[in-house]
DNA sequence: CATGTTTAGGATCGTCGTCC
DNA sequence: GGACGACGATCCTAAACATG
């Protein structure tokens, strides 16, 4: 049965503020930090704890004025922040910190931009906090993205225009109006939708993204709706015919065409670029490995005999892509230009031999294919398929190893060289690499594993709430609280959920109420002791 | 208990690289 | 030129954390 000794008065030392300021400094310099409420004994002074310097600050005790605190010294007088007694923030303050941002680095700032530069102490994520929460002035319900949004017409990420067939179709008239071609994916900007690509928009109708349905491409719509004729069906090139367009280019400008030299007249639709890719690459019937100078002379040369290529080995070649691996960190492939370790050879060469099953070589699909058998690399058309049943063992083994399960931020998987979880949640929401469609590595560990996750976080109900508080009370004799740990009832859940959902509006509450208020307005109710 | 800030993680968008 | 997986960047909700 200890009392709390209390020191006689006569005995209690008397504060004054310029001495607070000098303990103050003393801590500063000893700590790195300014003082708290919990910041425990003042050193030099015996027995006197931070939290009694702040009592007599705000009370008038020991020989203070009162009506201050230990915060509001540290801001008024060594600039300290008070999340107690922090300025109102006035949008126009904000727009012009954000223009600021955006004229120093050609970006609006997002919640992720970190310090405010102009507003030293003040973060972009508080600003979002503030505009989200509603607190300092700004009211609740909104968010920084918003808000530039509106103010400053910035692109919403979680809030762009929805796409239609219709619109899109328009917007390809347009461009086949202006250009005289139709868009593909690689067009650019739209032009009569500021913001918009036709990459965008490809990847929207191809993913179902933005109210499209998906499973779907330009090309293919085109092909359906405007009768364009898809590339990858697209009758060969002769030769001696982009011969006459070369001649009749030549006669024009005075020069024969280049890649750059742009649209052919006298062949709708058709580009020197498309001409020279095909060339080059071999689309549309021709053999590939040529370049627009094959169109200069007049007699289709037999392209001078090729020279015999010595014969190679699988390992040589293997060998050749280790080194490359081993100095750029990535494996070759067709493009990878000439290689070093073996002058006059190109991976290109290489590639094609593999093909063509030539010089000896095991005939395979390709480079990339050898790689994948023998090295074990993993590329796009030799993505391994995944089964929902493999991902949820790998999902169990993090689980025995980390204690926790896994999510799309947790890194690659050690049981399966090469895949991340990452890999493996954009493979579930596609429907890609063997899956169901619109599954997502949470929802695929809830459904089988019950696994909690912040989308689907059962909704709360006063009466369960209510049913819960009883609980706690019959058996503990005692009302829960906040800080009250987990809730007996419901593992899962702890009272400062609860609370926090009642005070902000989670879980199907209306915000607003509080723990403390239910639980008062339950007992008044229908007291039961 | 009130106020304010930050973290964790789910969802979405768009671009890039590389293959055919 | 199209396909398609990897990835970075965002934006949002729910909850934890910090301080007075």
């Amino acid at each position: 049965m200890s009392r709390p000794k209390v020191k006689p008065k006569a005995l209690r030392h008397v504060f004054s503020v310029p001495e607070i300021l000098e303990w103050v400094d003393a801590h500063h310099a000893r700590t790195g930090a300014w003082p708290g409420l919990d910041s425990g004994p003042v050193t030099g002074i015996l027995a006197e704890k931070w939290r009694n310097v702040d009592s007599g600050l705000r009370l008038g005790l020991r020989g203070l004025p009162g009506g201050s605190s230990l915060a509001q010294l540290l801001a008024e007088q060594r600039n300290v922040r008070n999340s107690g007694g922090l300025p109102v923030l006035r949008r126009k303050q904000i727009l012009i910190w954000a223009d600021a941002h955006r004229k120093r680095t050609g970006a609006w700032p997002t919640s992720e931009s970190g310090p405010i530069a102009e507003a030293p102490g003040e973060t972009w994520r508080a600003v979002d906090g503030a505009f989200r929460v509603g607190v300092r002035g700004i009211a609740a319900g909104s968010s920084l993205a918003q808000f530039l949004a509106l103010r400053r017409g910035r692109r919403n990420l979680r809030d762009l225009p929805r796409f239609t067939v219709r619109q899109i179709l328009a917007w390809a008239d347009a461009h086949h109006k202006r250009t005289g071609t139709w868009p593909t994916t690689t067009s650019g900007p739209v032009v009569d939708a500021p913001g918009e690509t036709w990459s965008a928009v490809g990847v929207a109708l191809y993913n179902g993204r933005r109210g499209l349905p998906g499973r779907t491409t330009l090309a293919q719509m085109l092909a359906a709706r405007r009768s364009v004729p898809m590339s990858s069906h697209l009758p060969p090139l002769s030769l001696p015919k982009m011969r006459i367009w070369a001649r009749a280019h030549k006669r024009r400008t005075g020069n024969w065409p280049t890649p750059t030299a742009g649209p052919i007249s006298g062949a709708p639709g058709m580009t020197w670029r498309k001409v020279y890719n095909s060339l080059r690459e071999g689309y549309r019937g021709l053999p590939g490995g040529q370049t627009l100078a094959v169109l200069r002379t007049e007699r289709p040369t037999e392209s001078a005999p090729r020279p015999r290529r010595s014969p190679l080995t699988d390992e040589q070649v293997l060998a050749w892509a280790d080194a490359h691996h081993q100095r750029t960190g990535r494996w070759p492939h067709s493009r990878s230009g000439p290689i070093p370790e073996a002058p006059g050879e190109t991976w290109r060469a290489i590639d094609r031999a593999l093909h063509a099953g030539r010089r000896e070589l095991t005939q395979t699909n390709s480079l990339v294919c050898l790689l994948a058998e023998r090295r074990d690399w993993r590329t796009h058309p030799y993505t391994p398929q995944l089964r929902s049943r493999q991902i949820l063992a790998w999902a169990a083994a993090h689980h025995r190893r980390e204690g926790s399960w896994p999510n799309q931020r947790s890194g690659p998987i050690p049981e399966a060289p090469g895949e991340t979880w990452r890999s493996v949640d954009d493979a579930l929401r596609l429907g890609t690499r063997g899956l169901p469609r619109r599954v997502c590595l949470a929802r695929l560990l809830a459904e089988e594993y019950g696994i909690r996750n912040r989308t689907n976080l059962p909704r709360f109900t006063h009466a369960r709430v209510w049913a819960w508080l009883q609980s706690h009370f019959r058996r503990t004799g005692k009302w829960p609280h906040a800080a009250s740990g987990q809730v007996i009832d419901a593992p899962a859940e702890t009272w400062k959920a609860i609370d926090v959902a009642l005070r902000h509006g989670y879980r199907g509450f209306a915000a607003g109420q509080s723990l403390g208020r239910l639980l008062a307005a339950r007992r008044g109710a229908k007291p039961r002791g």
